[in-house]
DNA sequence: TCGGTGGTAGAACGGTGTTCGTAGACATCC
DNA sequence: GGATGTCTACGAACACCGTTCTACCACCGA
């Protein structure tokens, strides 16, 4: 860099790097990035984002107007590259491609550690996401469904799909906290909490009680919710 | 109260009131109560609570282990209050029962600011909530929904109304925020952002981008809602 | 009457988001 | 080339937060 004016292999006294390289919202939104896979988002800080960046705090502040601001670009950044699916008028077809865009957004939120969580309450009516937005209705439009489901059925997908990915990361996390022996032992240890209950008090949870928490098969659970999703917007072809 | 030896009318020296009102978990939680109405959820705080009951931060952790508890808790006592519609076998009248029930829930989120977020992403599983799990899981089960489906169909259900109420919130803060002249032209500006936009570039949204922010007939946008998930399970009789 | 027990309280610790004044680097103009 | 002004990183500080520790003190049973 030529921003010294002194010979490249003599640094200044009491200044180890030239320094001043400029911030920006998007090495903040890296950083944020960073520090939200490595520690999780309770630990995810103006404080860290900083030291991610090697910065003081105030600094991040010039750039960002505060951390809910930032929160909104960390979610903006996943909001764009989700990839929305050409339009079809051919329902199964149309299906077929919701169920994939569907697993795919899942499966960003999965990557990074409570994205999920972050994400959650955003709203895509800010004018960097209308591009994005555009695309998304083109594509629930293009199969035929009426105008007033189509505003409900993208906050139903984004719900559920945030909802279910953060409460996934929860249970995650509670097994985390355990000990080997004790997550070998978790299937044993619900079908028992659910088999010591007396059968005329809870005849329904001695019976299915488990199934609902078996958290094993996690994507047969998501792929049955995202099919009652789609075949109640289905229903209104 | 006969907690003092003195007589009645001699109050200690430097002791205005009798005090050591034992404090409660219940107690707790009332106060926690009053705060989240009064203030909201970003200002619900173990030294808010403990203000409210006129009491010392550090007493509240002889009764509630932190603030994630306390948090539960609060949970708790709205998802014991809910009151579980009686099974019925007849699809139709079971479609009605889970509507209403649907609406009541929504309806004591609504009540209590913020409860909604604060809701979200807590688990049934409680010793203390089990028999209304089991209420619950017997409502399901009456109509004759497949088993895998019932244990979807529970989180789907929560997760919609915590999201939508949440929702609704962030816009009525958002609301709050606005001069009273702003908040007569949402409806006009709302019109105009997206009539602004270039048709060619926008076409979809231009035509029914409106209809995605227009709040004002919220309630037709919460009936749709559940009548997707409700056409979709019961697609599986 | 005397201990022991358990709830209360105050102070403190380490963390948080945010603001403010300062100081320095850069680009621009005289 | 030198002065000027703008932009931005910075350090310190403020007002909070959740939680812990220790001392105190009212009550209970002996």
């Amino acid at each position: 860099m030529s921003k010294q004016s002194s010979l490249p292999w003599i640094t200044p006294a009491g200044r180890e790097t030239p320094a001043r390289e400029r911030l920006s919202v998007d090495a903040i939104v890296d950083a944020a990035y960073v520090v939200l896979n490595r520690e999780g988002h309770e630990k995810l800080s103006m404080r860290a984002v900083a030291a991610e960046l090697g910065v003081a705090v105030s600094s991040l502040y010039t750039h960002v107007a505060n951390k809910d601001e930032l929160i909104r670009q960390i979610w903006l950044r996943s909001f764009l590259a989700s990839e929305v699916p050409e339009p079809t008028s051919d329902p199964e077809e149309w299906a077929r491609r919701l169920r994939t865009w569907m697993h795919s957004i899942r499966d960003t939120l999965r990557e990074h550690r409570d994205l999920a969580r972050v994400s959650a309450g955003q709203h895509p009516f800010i004018p960097e996401a209308l591009p994005q937005l555009e695309r998304i209705i083109a594509f629930f439009r293009s199969v035929g469904l009426p105008e007033p489901i189509i505003a409900a059925a993208g906050d139903h997908m984004s719900t559920f799909i945030e909802g279910y990915v953060s409460e996934e990361q929860v249970w995650e996390e509670r097994m985390r906290r355990l000990t080997p022996t004790e997550r070998e032992n978790v299937a044993e240890s619900v079908a028992h909490y659910f088999g010591d209950l007396d059968p005329d008090d809870y005849p329904n949870l001695t019976d299915i009680g488990p199934t609902l928490m078996v958290h094993a098969e996690k994507d047969e659970r998501f792929d049955r919710g995202i099919e009652i999703l789609i075949r109640g917007f289905m229903s209104y072809l």
